[in-house]
DNA sequence: AAGCCGGGGGA
DNA sequence: TCCCCAGGCTT
């Protein structure tokens, strides 16, 4: 059974006013899909406005810096969508001249776009008939045709991905695309979704079945891992002392401050907390204990203390990563959530 | 194939 | 609390 015409109808009736539908340029098609991998639209329309603000075409954004674009960024969290959005803007200028790219094989090959982005700008903006298949179409085709593979294992995606190019064929992609995300997003919700209101309800399997709440099936993510962030802040001079952090863990490129990380099972041992703060600083530091916060992540749950050093530690010059901030610059520089509130708390109060 | 990468909002 | 969001990259 074919519930395509009935999805479009209500989508038709039911849709949201957003920015990004009333157009086919595909630079604005391709900011606003990156910014909502994985992002609510409410939380993520304003990151939009302000980038479109500030890099109206293609063109301005391959001349923005990192820290231009990370800043933008800042709050919005997977900060590798906004590395991989330069690197990508740049891509366009040196190998398609500025014109961003609207075929599903020439979109593909660009950097922060996988299969969902490249079906979903080729659709939406030159109407190529690819089949999205996000998180709302994996929950609607679930319950719809009652399907129990997992979504997030390598057969749920096999098998939903195949249906799902099956339906796409012979639609009108731009709109049934948008439709079936949009009606997963307002109707066939996760939680609590509007089955009574529901246009598909007479043929829907889950409905008919009692299997609403239990579908789509997912595997269960394993356990997080436990860290402990111990941050020294030091100020010399009207100067805060920041670190700019690398390649090979969170927050890459973002700001945050001198760090020891101590063993996962404890706040720091005593012993431990002496030698690493004495191997980073090359003395013993006068430490004032400051705040703690609990801080989740999608894989990691950190426990962070900011500790106030109260040496002065006039030899601890700047280099690469290490820099003597003033307090504008150091409220200035993108920073992941955590460091960003305690530098509002810190400069503020303190 | 599995692990990793943020942050916020709803129930 | 737990779940999920217009997913993608690395190993």
């Amino acid at each position: 059974m074919n519930f395509q015409p009935e999805i479009i109808a209500w989508y038709l009736n039911n849709k949201r006013e957003l920015p990004w539908r009333n157009t086919s340029d595909a630079y604005i098609i391709w900011l606003s899909e990156i910014i909502l991998q994985q992002t609510r639209v409410e939380q993520g329309l304003p990151y939009f406005n302000r980038f479109l603000a500030a890099f109206p075409t293609v063109q301005d954004f391959a001349a923005a810096t990192e820290s231009e674009v990370l800043k933008l960024w800042e709050g919005l969290g997977y900060y590798s969508r906004g590395r991989n959005m330069l690197h990508t803007a740049r891509a366009v200028m040196e190998l398609h001249g500025g014109i961003f790219p609207t075929a599903y094989d020439t979109l593909i090959q660009l950097k922060g776009i996988g299969d969902y982005t490249a079906a979903a700008i080729s659709s939406f903006a030159a109407n190529e008939s690819r089949a999205v298949l996000d998180g709302n179409v994996f929950r609607v085709l679930a319950r719809y045709y009652g399907m129990d593979t997992p979504i997030n294992s390598p057969a749920g995606k096999k098998v939903f991905s195949a249906l799902a190019d099956e339906l796409v064929q012979g639609q009108d992609a731009s709109i049934y695309n948008q439709a079936i995300m949009e009606f997963g997003a307002l109707q066939c919700k996760p939680k609590s979704p509007l089955c009574e209101s529901c246009p598909l309800r007479p043929d829907c399997f889950a409905y008919n079945h009692q299997q609403v709440h239990l579908l789509p099936m997912k595997l269960k993510p394993g356990a997080k891992r436990v860290r402990h962030f111990n941050y020294f802040v030091a100020e010399h001079n009207g100067q805060v002392l920041m670190k700019q952090r690398a390649a090979g863990d969170i927050w890459q490129q973002l700001y945050d401050f001198p760090l020891v990380e101590t063993s996962a099972e404890h706040y720091a041992v005593p012993e431990e907390f002496a030698q690493k703060t004495a191997e980073l600083f090359g003395f013993s530091p006068l430490l004032r204990p400051m705040i703690n916060k609990k801080h989740v992540l999608t894989h990691q749950i950190i426990y962070v203390q900011f500790f106030a050093l109260d040496n002065n530690i006039p030899n601890f010059n700047s280099t690469a990563s290490f820099k003597w901030l003033s307090r504008a610059a150091a409220m200035e520089v993108p920073k992941p959530n955590v460091i960003n509130d305690f530098v509002k708390f810190y400069l503020t109060k303190l």
